[in-house]
RNA sequence: GGGUCUAUAGCCAAGUGGUAAGGCAUGGGACUGCAACUCCCUGAUCGUUGGUUCAAAUCCGACUAGGCCCUCCA
């Protein structure tokens, strides 16, 4: 497997740590309102890479975490609490609000076919941890105390900005609006490990610890829940391309420092869904979600096949035209799937499917070409194979592209039951105008149903109906 | 200002040195009572410009346009 590791900023070959098993993290969602679909983006990729890697063999053990505690909007001691601000707004305590967002969370990851991860672990489940890991790094002397707070001390280390390749006299504060100078740091990169002095006194989740009354900073929770589960040598470290910095920078330096020996040997990093005016983002105001292209009559399985029909590294602008355009695409290829389904089965043919299988695993295996997967199916789609040999072969895709391509039960779109009868109703007295070879009668019977935004097509298999959205 | 990435047909998109995959749309044909579906056929020299090479969309330089990051973010 060839993947692309930020920290070399090149395809490097994937060799694990331990042969037996992967070990991968990857940062999990601030529960204080509901994922965006460019946040879903980053979890789709890294279903698809966890599902490659047990394709080609290997035994994966993946965690995410929750982020329902410290996340500021500012790194500075200034920064207000998401979680909070998210109460606040819908007037409800914080843990209230972090059990409702991760349900969401759960939902949509479940209607796109995204694995759960094995361990899923809550920040706030997880302060000794943190506070082991602080003091160490005090002892270690990469932390001091300023006005309250522990901050870790960036000026300790040679190479703090290796993810970026930035350098300290480059980056200037405030480039952002909103961003202040934190007067109790020592370096302007230092970051905050443990907080008591917020500004925010109503703070309703707080913990003792050897500094006082106070609660986390935001990144020492990924650390922590990393190692904490999945030991002291990391393979894969997972998130989006706007977590380099300074997340996964201060990822980095804390556990390094902590453990004393590298950590993460592969940074991977997917890239952004923007919108025509840019990146889509929560403080932005408007955002897309799942729910909201649910509503609108997109299955949610249109939007990892859009997803998947590009790579993971590269932004994917979206727009409708490109999702209903997609939306046809991906009804027509599960229209051909189930005609394959439908036709004579035959034996399989285990050349072929080796064949493919090994055609399959090459594209993954190079930095996850989702998109070339695409182009694999479609061509074992019109190979001269029998419908056994097909089936077998896109149940085995399927393992990893999960577009339950042989799903029977669902339809692509949900469909009102009252709704649904009186369809049906309609096309049986249309059959019977036909039969009757009254077509005019047949031929309003369409158009009366198509003025109703319903689409009739006489296919082999009898008259099917699609909702025109 | 610094870092980083991208630029391939109407649209999406693969391609990492040897004369441009695939999908959608379009047009033509077969099928159909007519449509639709399905099947067959149908299109680009790869942002601009220099260079390296027998050979470049692919490597190097410059330019242009755009995205993202530089303490909210996936």
């Amino acid at each position: 497997m060839r993947i692309y590791n930020t920290l070399s900023k090149k395809i490097e070959e994937f060799i694990p740590y331990d042969e037996k098993c992967v070990t991968m993290y990857t940062c999990g969602p601030t529960v204080y309102h509901y994922a965006h679909i460019g946040n879903l983006r980053c979890y789709i990729f890294e279903d698809v890479l966890e599902k490659t890697l047990k394709y080609l063999g290997y035994k994966v053990k993946r965690c995410m975490n929750i982020t329902d505690v410290g996340h500021l909007t500012s790194d500075a001691d200034s920064g207000e609490d998401k979680m909070l601000k998210g109460a606040k707004r819908e007037n409800k305590s914080v843990l209230q609000i972090a059990e409702f967002y991760t349900k969401a969370f759960q939902s949509d990851l479940k209607d796109l076919n995204v694995k759960w991860p094995e361990i899923v672990s809550k920040a706030t489940d997880n302060i000794d941890m943190y506070i082991e890991m602080i003091q160490t790094l005090l002892e270690k002397n990469f932390a001091y105390t300023c006005g309250g707070n522990v901050y870790f001390d960036t000026s300790k280390l040679e190479d703090y900005y290796r993810l970026t390749n930035h350098k300290i006299d480059d980056m200037v504060v405030g480039v952002r609006e909103g961003v202040e100078k934190d007067s109790n740091k020592k370096n302007q990169a230092d970051f905050v490990l443990w907080f008591t002095k917020s500004k925010f006194e109503d703070q309703e989740l707080k913990w003792e610890s050897p500094w006082g009354y106070g609660y986390p900073g935001w990144h020492i929770e990924c650390s922590g829940i990393g190692i904490k589960n999945l030991g002291n040598h990391l393979d894969i470290h997972c998130g989006g391309i706007d977590n380099i910095f300074p997340h996964h920078t201060n990822e980095i330096a804390q556990s390094e420092s902590y453990l004393g020996h590298p950590w993460c040997r592969y940074w991977v990093h997917s890239e952004h869904l923007n919108d025509q005016s840019g990146k889509m983002s929560k403080s932005k105001g408007e955002f897309l979600t799942l729910s909201l292209l649910k509503e609108k009559g997109y299955h949610p399985l249109v939007y990892r096949f859009l997803c998947l029909q590009s790579h993971y590294r590269k932004t994917l602008v979206f727009s409708y035209d490109k999702l209903d355009q997609m939306a046809h695409t991906f009804e027509k290829l599960r229209f051909k799937v189930k005609s394959i389904q439908n036709g004579e089965q035959g034996n399989i043919d285990m050349q072929m499917v080796e064949l493919y299988q090994k055609r399959f695993q090459d594209t993954l295996k190079d930095d996850l070409n989702t998109a070339s997967c695409l182009t694999v199916l479609y061509d074992l789609l019109k190979d001269d194979m029998s419908n056994a040999t097909k089936i077998k072969l896109i149940k085995d895709l399927d393992a990893v592209l999960s577009l339950d391509l042989l799903k029977e039960s669902e339809e692509p779109l949900s469909v009102d039951i009252s709704l649904e009868s009186y369809i049906l109703s309609k096309i049986e007295e249309r059959k019977i105008a036909k039969e009757n070879k009254n077509f005019s009668l047949a031929d309003s019977i369409r158009m009366e149903l198509l003025e109703n935004g319903i689409i009739l097509k006489d296919t082999r298999e009898g008259t099917l109906f699609e909702i025109k959205k």
